[in-house]
DNA sequence: CGTGCTCGTTAGAAATTACTTATATAAGTA
DNA sequence: TACTTATATAAGTAATTTCTAACGAGCACG
């Protein structure tokens, strides 16, 4: 499965969201999920398999829970894929577009203030 | 459809990045996608369809011709969906990793030099 | 006109996906 | 041990996607 087929899925990117804010346990994400989705724990477990089997996520065992952790590998390779399209919108202009998060994140790497 | 779905198919990101390089009728995408995937030409022109449909890209006729161009709208959505997962690669140490060339870009675009 | 391109649309079959229900396993707890 | 909690897996089904084959419509050109 390509990383953008995993992608697809509404839930898989909400899953990934609440991993964002750093690691949970497959049942703190399935309460917020099968809230917000009305989905069934197995409709959610399965999303975990896909983010798993695809590289999205690592797991660890702490007792009977499955702490899960963003992997970024595979989102890294979509960013290098867009690589290709950030001159459509990066053409200048846009000093104050969307870039500008990004742009001031990048401006502090690299010129360090004192 | 969401954009991730409509790049989830490998056909529709080929023709892409074919549209990349510039604008191009939709028999010459269709001359590489159906010798490189050994598709039928109404499947491409069905994937020209769900890209147009989704904002992907714009359309003008020239006599019986069709110019398909990129329009980067939603990539751009993408690009800033990715951005809350940025800092899992780009905190430090990879001054010299994929974030290189945009970081290079960037710090042209934020300090000119002279 | 009529004929040949270029390209899009439709209909239907085949493959894939994302659920639900039912069940399994393993760890904690009384 | 028996019971509960946490999570995964399996089987079956419904919805969706992506093809092919057939056809349609617009432009060019003798």
């Amino acid at each position: 499965m390509h990383a953008f087929d995993v992608l697809g899925d509404p839930v898989r990117r909400r899953i990934l969201e609440l991993l964002a804010e750093g690691e949970q346990a497959a049942g703190e994400i399935g309460a917020v999920v099968q809230e917000e989705f009305g989905i069934s724990q197995p409709a959610v477990s399965q999303h975990l398999r896909v983010l798993r089997d695809n590289g999205f996520t690592t797991v660890r065992a702490m007792g009977t829970r499955r702490l899960y952790s963003v992997d970024p590998s595979p989102l890294r390779e979509i960013d290098e894929w867009l690589e290709r399209y950030r001159r459509f919108w990066s053409q200048r202009l846009d000093a104050l577009g969307t870039e500008l998060a990004r742009g001031k994140r990048q401006r502090r790497l690299s010129a360090p203030s004192s």
